[in-house]
DNA sequence: TGACATCACTTGCTTAGTCAAGTGAAAACG
DNA sequence: CGTTTTCACTTGACTAAGCAAGTGATGTCA
């Protein structure tokens, strides 16, 4: 029993990881009223608008429910805008959504940056985002039905 | 605007690694009827029992409340037992959560591992592994008050 | 034109987690 | 002995997400 291989270990860190770190993060867009979640939503909307909820849902790789719950919330705050527009509902950013992006765009990449330069070398850095970008690619082939 | 610093991108990477390997995960442990996060409280369990709640908390990071809620739910499947002693509720397996565990491990962590076999040199792993040991520790001494 | 299929989105039910207020037993103080 | 603190845990109200069934407008075909 115990057979923990190289892999696993490092899976379990990198979850803990990812989430001390976006419990961090949301501590720190409380200043802004806004989640990490929401600050996801919201920036890839501002870089990609319009676009209809199924293509965002799969941009942050999120289930067609989920994103609709997500918009129905940040609607609610008054952040977003959808307009059934024939057959889809597309999305934009309202005055103050814009705002709030634009205000905490900023200090949260800061934030999110801080994770790694306080730790890393700027070698290590450049290895570690190659990793990823490999491991991101794989599994999201992985995860497609088998196209 | 969009000052995607390297940090960010390899942040915002690794969320979407997480999660994407997360829900093919809770697909693959299924057949055992176990998502991933009570696979992870169970093995904990099992490697570290008896234990509190506090502890067990401590050791999945998640908060005293999501750990009451969690183990709620494996009691009310038969899996763990808590016995009220003294002043805090001590944790074990049931006969059938000790079976579903070690019925379950030996794939779960071989799947685990394949994220990053299937994609990376050994090299490679260990250099994320060692990566992500620092990442880890960092994030979480950051996270505690001021200790 | 009417029956059916498809598509984009919504919604009920569930897991998982957060925070903050609440509870109940034990300890410590006076 | 009684009051107050402390501790371990629970619980209510909430965000976030998954799956699967439902809805309603649009297209297709006989």
């Amino acid at each position: 029993m115990r057979k923990h291989t190289l892999g696993s270990l490092t899976w379990i860190r990198m979850m803990r990881f990812t989430n001390q770190s976006n419990q961090l993060s949301n501590d720190f867009l409380k200043h802004f009223d806004l989640t990490t979640a929401q600050f996801d939503v919201l920036i890839q909307i501002k870089t990609f608008a319009p676009l209809t909820q199924s293509q965002l849902a799969e941009k942050v790789t999120v289930t067609q429910g989920g994103m609709s719950r997500m918009l129905a919330r940040l609607e609610k705050d008054g952040l977003i805008e959808r307009k059934q527009n024939w057959k889809t509902k597309t999305i934009s950013l309202t005055a103050k959504g814009e705002q709030m992006i634009d205000e905490a765009t900023p200090s949260q990449l800061q934030f999110q940056s801080s994770f790694f330069e306080e730790v890393l070398t700027e070698e290590e850095m450049k290895t570690l985002n190659r990793l990823m970008a490999k491991l991101e690619k794989h599994s999201r082939e992985k995860k497609l039905p088998q196209a």
